[in-house]
RNA sequence: CGCGGGGUGGAGCAGUCUGGUAGCUCGUUGGGCUCAUAACCCAAAGGUCGCAGGUUCAAAUCCUGUCCCCGCAACCA
């Protein structure tokens, strides 16, 4: 037997699962799932990464213990999956004992074999608390990174893995395994960041204390990958005195993940095995994301999509199929209730769904609630299945799953012109009940139990279902239920209501859309409150004050030297999309201002007109040009509009 | 020459690696059927597969060039 070791990404316990958690723990479900009924021996695994300073922080602020927090929101992951038919063996937390074993393995590993690969070292820069990570230099501008994060200058003595060494082990490797990474475009990526060369991995952390203690120095707590990755590992009891488990399953032979955690799957985590002498993973596997409005779904841009009400008003098989029908693997893609209801009415309700309540209407009508008395091996049924399950099969394989939904589609809807082009309820009429008619209909009934097989992994509960009552065996679902001549004759069918009742999406969505607008918007509280932005300018000071914003006295207004300012020469910054260069004269001075107005204004329009500057702005840098004040300008959408005064005002006159 | 993704019937998307009738969902039009969840079946309209060259018996697919769009970063002081 085929052994088949999978794992999901362990999910971050900082807030409740979304919808791309979600799509990866049913991807893996479906994928083990096949698995299992094909005779594999399976073992699926998924769970939560809890430690670090997000946690740590998020606790303390509630006035609880870290674990404490852990427990709460892991629960609400036990939840989900339990909704969702998610069917994995094993579930670890990285707060637990035997993940803490296997973490200190590791590294007694790396140490024993490579004793200089672990080292103390001196490590310096921009932290970001947010993420948990060093940023680099030039993603930093005024105490804050790219995401709009706050980082602050830290120097630590920490430990480091000799990630710089193994270079051209890795390379190697990704050349002589070239389906490590896969899709083929995530691989390009880590080999050309490899090919630049590695550096160092800082893997330890004295400011954090929620984590794991780093052997034989307390003062420091394991960071973040070396701790979480081992997770895959130490599932399997790697570093506790029984590992049956491993023996049998290490190693792993996919790891799903977001491609944005590619890097450190492909990258260190192989790096870290190397070192110590463990086998590699197999593959790495890296999905696409969900969006919404083409963007990236994220806390801070408020668009995240939880369809717990689509669970709810549909099933958990509505939003299984959903996501694995709609999705291309590996590309990102739009997430909408609209294109799932669309999905949900047009494949499962009017095709799979109304297929089967017609099949065994029928079969319930013309023989008596029973499957027909007679079976048929030769038919234009049989010939489409035969044709279409070993491409489904193939399909599985290649982890492309929309297209292994899209093979068991064609069945269904040759299933469908069967039916019509035979017209059984004329031939009942004509000739009643006879072998011809009893063949046509077993043919029907066989079909659909094959369709219902191929998508059992996808879902489960109603394939389960609908395989009862279509009279065969909801047991069966294995390889050889895939062929064709299964279905018992003379077998009870059960005619009820709708498996995929059909959805009224126009009304639907009008009426999420209702509730939500009832819906009191959502006090600002859960949100952490905002904290006070220390120091540093607010950075969109074009965009609406936000009515919460902090009442300042006359005092702190007359600090700001608002003045008017005749723009003399403006130019174009090369390359850049919005910015203009400009020379204003400021009535004691002439000096540059750069501003993000090139989408509104050309240079041509500005020259000789008078605007209103903040003059006594410290002067940024902007791609490369220093900037001495800034313009106002009322901001519209993100479009400004240039704050002007009567042309008569002289250059220098002082606005408050 | 910043990195990446994309441009395919009205909309949204597959197909491109491994050249060979351009496919799916929704929508539109006409017909059929009445077993079924107002479903289902058949047919039709609608595409110069961004553009231009090239390779080839054959190009959406391979090569070269070019235009445009979208993320991200470099620029919102």
């Amino acid at each position: 037997m085929t052994k088949f070791y999978i794992t999901t990404a362990i999910h971050y316990v900082n807030d409740d699962p979304h919808i791309g958690h979600m799509y990866e723990n049913i991807v893996a479900d479906v994928l083990a799932r096949h698995r299992r009924r094909m005779g594999d021996d399976v073992r699926f695994l998924t769970g939560t990464d809890e430690h670090g300073q997000k946690i740590e922080r998020a606790a303390a602020k509630e006035g609880i213990a870290p674990i404490e927090l852990a427990d709460r929101v892991v629960n609400t992951h036990h939840e989900l999956w339990k909704k969702l038919d998610i069917s994995h063996d094993d579930f670890i937390r990285t707060t637990e004992p035997r993940h803490r074993a296997g973490v200190l393995e590791l590294i007694r590993r790396i140490q024993e074999r490579n004793p200089d690969d672990i080292y103390l070292g001196e490590h310096s820069g921009w932290y970001c608390q947010s993420e948990e990570t060093f940023i680099p230099e030039n993603q930093v501008k005024d105490g804050i990174d790219q995401d709009g994060h706050k980082v602050e200058q830290t120097t630590e003595r920490n430990y480091f893995f000799r990630l710089s060494a193994y270079t051209q082990r890795l390379l190697d490797h990704y050349g002589a395994n070239p389906g490590f990474i896969v899709p083929e475009t995530r691989m390009n990526e880590v080999r050309s960041f490899v090919e630049q060369g590695l550096k160092d991995l800082s893997i330890s952390r004295s400011a954090i204390k929620w984590g794991i203690p780093f052997p034989g120095n307390p003062d420091h707590v394991i960071y973040v990958w070396m701790d979480a990755l081992t997770n895959y590992m130490s599932a399997l009891g790697f570093g506790s005195g029984d590992d049956a488990l491993w023996q049998k399953y290490w190693p792993a032979d996919v790891h799903l993940i977001g491609k944005d955690i590619v890097r450190f799957h492909a990258v260190y985590w192989p790096a870290f095995l190397m070192a110590a002498g463990v086998e590699l993973p197999k593959r790495i596997v890296g999905h696409g994301f969900w969006l919404r409005d083409q963007l990236k779904i994220s806390k801070s841009l408020g668009n995240v999509v939880r369809p717990y009400n689509i669970i709810d008003d549909f099933g958990a098989d509505a939003l299984r199929y959903y996501v694995t029908r709609e999705m291309v693997f590996g590309h990102d893609q739009d997430y909408s209730d609209e294109a799932l209801l669309t999905r949900y009415n047009a494949d499962l309700a009017n095709g799979l769904g109304n297929a089967t309540s017609r099949a065994i209407k029928m079969s319930e009508t013309y023989f008596g609630g029973k499957t027909p008395p007679e079976k048929c091996m030769v038919n234009d049924l049989r010939y489409k299945a035969e044709e279409v399950v070993p491409q489904y099969l193939k399909h599985m394989n290649d982890l492309a799953l929309s297209r292994a939904l899209e093979s068991a589609w064609e069945l269904v809807s040759a299933i469908d012109s069967y039916i019509v082009t035979r017209e059984p309820w004329r031939r009942f009429k004509q000739n009643g009940a006879d072998g011809a008619l009893a063949r046509i209909i077993w043919d029907t009934l066989e079909a659909l139990r094959i369709v219902w097989t191929m998508v059992a992994p996808f879902m489960p509960t109603s394939a389960q279902e609908a395989l009862k009552r279509l009279g065969g065996d909801p047991k069966r679902i294995g390889r050889d239920a895939l062929q064709w001549g299964l279905l018992p004759t003379n077998t009870k069918v059960t005619a009820t209501d709708a498996l995929f009742p059909r959805a009224d999406v126009a009304q639907y969505i009008g009426e999420r859309k209702k509730m939500e607008e009832t819906k009191q918007p959502e006090p600002q509280q859960p949100q952490a409150p905002a904290e006070p932005q220390p120091a540093g300018p607010l950075i969109e000071t074009t965009q609406a004050a936000p009515p919460g914003i902090a009442k300042i006295g006359i005092d702190q207004f007359m600090e700001v030297d608002l003045r008017v300012a005749e723009i003399r020469a403006a130019e174009r910054v090369p390359k850049s999309k919005k910015l203009i260069k400009m020379s204003v004269f400021t009535g004691d001075d002439e000096r540059t201002i750069v501003a993000g107005i090139g989408t509104r204004y050309a240079p041509e329009e500005l020259v000789g007109r008078k605007v209103v500057i903040v003059a006594n702005l410290q002067p940024a840098k902007l791609m490369g040009i220093e900037s001495n004040g800034m313009v106002l300008a009322a901001s519209i959408d993100g479009e400004p509009s240039l704050l002007s005064v009567d042309a008569a005002v002289p250059a220098g006159t002082k606005v408050k």
